[in-house]
DNA sequence: GTGAAAGCGCTAACAC
DNA sequence: GTGTTAGCGCTTTCAC
């Protein structure tokens, strides 16, 4: 029951509805023994603000809206990706008192621009957090910074925008991956590159470049192939990779979704992992730890992004100042068992 | 620039802004040549109605939320799950012109109804929906019938109630399941139930049970293990029943993490799926394609449920007359290759 | 410190 | 068919 409104409040408490209002909101000016009096009549008949009247006086309604590519509407099904963003978001969102809505859309579907500025007219957002890769497309920033709406992203670009943005270190991390592998000896190490559209993923590959040149491993063309982000697009690049003459001794996925589909490959052709091959990928999705062997992979911090994207946000919405500007939280490698020392070098 | 208010779209088309009203609302009463006025005024001016204001004055919000219990709120990784409930409810939001506000709880929290209530009051929701296990929880159903807010389940119980609920057939499914099981040749049919708090899944359990008794089967209770859902509980019982003596050729675990967890184990014992051990799950989550071998289970059809709950729930606020009461979406059974012939079986 | 008055932009009820 | 008049329940501005 809602029913009661803040002239109710007011009245059984013996003061203006204003008097109300700045208890309600935690303003100054009110004297302790009249707040209480408030405080009182408002549990007395359970009072709750009513959002629609708030919003419309004050433009503000505390809805924060979430934006994703959703991978089901083409059938790569990495829910984890999608419910580890938001459950980043949420987090901060239930912190600061805001409600989520989300919006799942196709990012490449060519009405997306109008679909967000519909979604922003129609809808009464506060802000916008931009998950990838939809937070790559300057169409789109575009089209929401031409309304107006205040917005976060987590993204790879530096941006040096206005609006907050938030990205981890996808490339120095997978150098890093990649120097471990040559670590156990591995000289034929393969990479499986992700979606294009994807810049967070297409990141990576450089970490690689950088990883092998650092271990001064030669780069060879055959030894990437062009995946897609799923899981089948690895059985594929796995099987095109293993079934060449010198095949690679280790494959750096793009991601774990492909990564897997690496290993169920290499088990159809015959080979053990990690003993013949050395497969690492990348997010650390729960898949990871399932598949057998589990996966070495990067462990992203997509809850952490997505939350602090958020919160930067809210910031800028209720004026805290700035901590805009672009902020990096770091990836980290996480050993299991899909990788060893490469055949023959003595392990 | 949602700037122009309907005051500034009625003053160019020269009507009132009743008229303006009801042309946005798809109202009568409007001769065309007034109607195409009023459009053109709202396209050049690019109006669209203030929402916030636009719920003040109706009391309807066009916002629904989604209630459901948050996996990773304890570490069980089925984000499947949530990401199909998500799926259908988002897709009858959208062709109904509704927004999706989401909030995960923890449905052990002692204060859960607690919470619900704020989130009722607090935010402007036109209507809930509940997915399992929340939605078998009476504690939970009578806070927010005490709310008046009305709601839709996806749940297996019947109701009875003046709310549309939505359920499948877990009961028949699994009888099915475990009757084609038999039919394979198997006699020691093992079964690993689910969490008990998820009705729904209990239910699995008992048509193992009726698909015993049909196929002539004796029941035992060795061959019965607790699991919680999990991925891990999955590879313990597979581990406590493989490990007994005279084990079950046939492991029906009641939902497919749980199944992984089986072949995964399976594998590490030295076993063979399907040609020592038959392995079926139940739910059909991506995952099942991505085990090797891959799982025999249960396509559920839970965003089917929650869509036609939240296409019921829609109906009734819009007094589209009742379609309330329980419906039912139907599983079917999907054959993929963790079975096969009981070993010895003449195969 | 507190309150009165004036909206926020829309829908609802009823008059015409 | 169309317009007029009141609110919906809150915040804001400014006076006291």
């Amino acid at each position: 029951m809602s029913k009661a409104t803040i002239d109710d409040v007011a009245k059984l408490a013996g003061v203006s509805i204003k008097t109300v209002s700045r208890v309600v909101n935690n303003e100054a000016n009110v004297r302790d023994a009249t707040r209480a009096r408030v405080q009182h009549a408002i549990e007395t008949l359970n009072y709750s603000p009513n959002q629609s009247a708030r919003s419309l006086a004050s433009r503000r309604s505390y809805l924060i809206g979430l934006l994703y590519d959703d991978p089901s509407l083409y059938e790569i099904p990495s829910s984890s990706y999608v419910i580890s963003i938001q459950e980043g978001v949420l987090k901060a969102c239930k912190s600061r008192k805001y409600d989520l809505l989300i919006h799942p859309c196709f990012y490449r579907d060519r009405h997306i621009a109008n679909e967000i500025r519909t979604l922003i007219e129609h809808s009464r957002l506060d802000g916008l957090v931009l998950a990838p890769p939809l937070s790559d497309m300057t169409r789109i920033l575009r089209a929401i910074e031409a309304c107006g709406t205040p917005l976060a992203r987590v993204a790879p670009g530096s941006g040096g925008d206005r609006h907050p943005v938030v990205r981890t270190n996808d490339r120095e991390i997978a150098a890093q991956m990649t120097r471990y592998l040559a670590s156990l000896g591995h000289e034929r190490i393969a990479f499986i590159t992700g979606h294009e559209d994807h810049k967070a993923v297409a990141n990576r590959y450089l970490g690689y470049e950088d990883g092998m040149r650092e271990s001064r491993l030669k780069l060879q063309e055959r030894l990437v192939c062009a995946g897609d982000n799923s899981f089948k697009s690895g059985e594929r690049c796995a099987m095109r990779l293993l079934k060449g003459r010198s095949p690679p001794t280790a494959i750096f996925a793009s991601n774990d979704d492909m990564a897997a589909g690496v290993i169920r490959m290499a088990r159809q052709l015959g080979l053990s992992v990690p003993e013949d091959l050395s497969v690492a990928g990348f997010d650390d999705i729960p898949l990871a730890q399932q598949v057998c062997p589990s996966l070495t992979t990067v462990s992203q911090p997509l809850a952490e992004m997505a939350e602090l994207a958020t919160t930067m946000l809210i910031d800028e919405l209720e004026g805290s100042s700035g901590s805009a500007g672009p902020s990096c939280i770091e990836a980290s490698l996480v050993f299991r068992e899909s990788t060893g020392p490469a055949p023959g070098s003595g392990a």
